[in-house]
DNA sequence: GTCTATATGTTGATAGAC
DNA sequence: GTCTATCAACATATAGAC
C-alpha cells in the first residue's frame, strides 16, 4: 500500500466541483465517491463527516482565491490590480452564468446553515473584501472600505443575475461598467 | 365538513416563511406541516409533490413582489418610485441581514435545480427587472435596460454581503449609494 | 376533506473483513 | 489503508380508515 495517496485530494476537488454546480446540500457523498473514484466507505478514512469535506473544499477555495488575487498583484499598481480582477471575472463569465460564483453560492447557502461551516464561508467574502480594500487604500482613498464594499456588492449581483438569466454578457457589461468607474476615481 | 379552508394558505405562508430562512432543499414538508398545523398526511391533498408546493410559494412571491412595486408607484413619478423601493429595502434591511433577500435567495438555490422550478424562479427576477427598467424608460432613458440591470445588481450583491456579515448597515449604505446615483441621472 | 399509519428510497455514517 | 455490507434516521410520497 502506498503511504500517500491522491485520494483526498481527489475527493476535495470533487466535492469543490460538485458543491458549485448543485450546492452543498444537494451533493451527496456518495456523488462526490463516484465521481472521485472513492469508495463511499472510504470517504470517512478521509474525513470523519460531510462537514468536515465542506471545510476542507472551504480551505481549497480560500486558497485557490488567494491565488487569483495574487495574479492580480503582478504590476503593484492598485488601480491595475482591481481591473485586473474585473478581466478575470469576465474571462470566467460563461462558468459564472452555468453554475453563478462559487464563492457567492457558497456564502449563500451556508448562510442558513446553523453550523460553524457558515463563519467559515464568510471568510472567503471576508478575504476578497480585505484584498479589495487594501487596494483602494494604496490609491490613497480614506473611503476604501466603502469602494470596496460598492465593487463586491455590484460584481456578486452581477453574478446572481447573469446565473438567473443565463447571460453571460451581463457579467461583461457589469465589470465594464465598474471599470469606469475605477478608472474614473 | 367546511367547504373551504384555510389550510392550504397557511401552508404556502409556512413554506414561503422557510424556504426563506432555511432554503428549499433544507426545509422538509415534515417541517411545513408541523409550522402550519397541518398533518403531514394532509398536506398531499393540496400539492401533490413537493415542487408544487414550491411553484404555489414563488407565484406567492409574484403577487408579493408586485404589491410592493404598486406600493412605489403612488406618485407616478419615476424616479420617486425607485427611491421609494430603495427606501423599502432599507427598511427591511434587517430581515435582509439575517435571511438573505428570499428573491435571489430562491433564484440561487433553484438556478442550480434541474427541474422546471428554476424557470419559476427566474420569473420573480424578471419581473423585478421588467418594473426597474420601465421607470427608467419613463425617465426617457434610452439605456434603461442597462440601467436596470446594475441597479438590481447592485442591491442583490448588497443583499449578499449583508446576509454573510450579518450587517444590515450595509444594505442602507449601498441603497444611499444608489439613491444619489439615480438622483444624478 | 382529514388524518394515521406506513411504504419506499436516499442519506450520512459505522462495522468489520482484508 | 481500503473496501463491502449495512445500519439508523430522515425524506417524499401513498394507502386507506374515518
Amino acid at each position: 500500500m502506498p503511504r500517500t495517496s491522491d485520494k483526498r485530494e481527489r475527493l476535495v476537488d470533487a466535492a469543490m466541483t460538485l458543491f458549485h454546480h448543485r450546492g452543498f446540500a444537494q451533493t451527496s457523498l456518495s456523488d462526490i465517491a463516484a465521481q472521485s473514484g472513492v469508495p463511499l466507505g472510504n470517504v470517512y478514512y478521509y474525513f470523519k463527516t460531510k462537514d468536515d469535506l465542506a471545510n476542507a473544499v472551504i480551505h481549497e477555495r480560500m486558497q485557490h482565491q488567494h491565488g487569483i488575487f495574487q495574479l492580480c498583484e503582478q504590476k503593484d499598481d492598485p488601480k491595475g490590480n482591481l481591473l485586473c480582477f474585473l478581466d478575470f471575472l469576465v474571462e470566467h463569465r460563461a462558468d459564472i452564468a452555468k453554475y453563478g460564483c462559487p464563492v457567492g453560492g457558497l456564502c449563500q447557502e451556508l448562510n442558513k446553515d446553523e453550523s460553524q461551516l457558515s463563519d467559515k464561508a464568510d471568510e472567503l467574502l471576508n478575504q476578497a473584501l480585505k484584498w479589495t480594500t487594501l487596494q483602494f487604500e494604496q490609491m490613497q482613498r480614506k473611503d476604501a472600505a466603502e469602494l470596496a464594499q460598492h465593487l463586491l456588492a455590484n460584481t456578486h449581483g452581477a453574478s446572481l443575475l447573469a446565473n438567473t438569466f443565463n447571460e453571460p454578457q451581463i457579467v461583461k457589461q457589469e465589470a465594464e461598467k465598474m471599470k469606469d468607474w475605477i478608472e474614473s476615481l
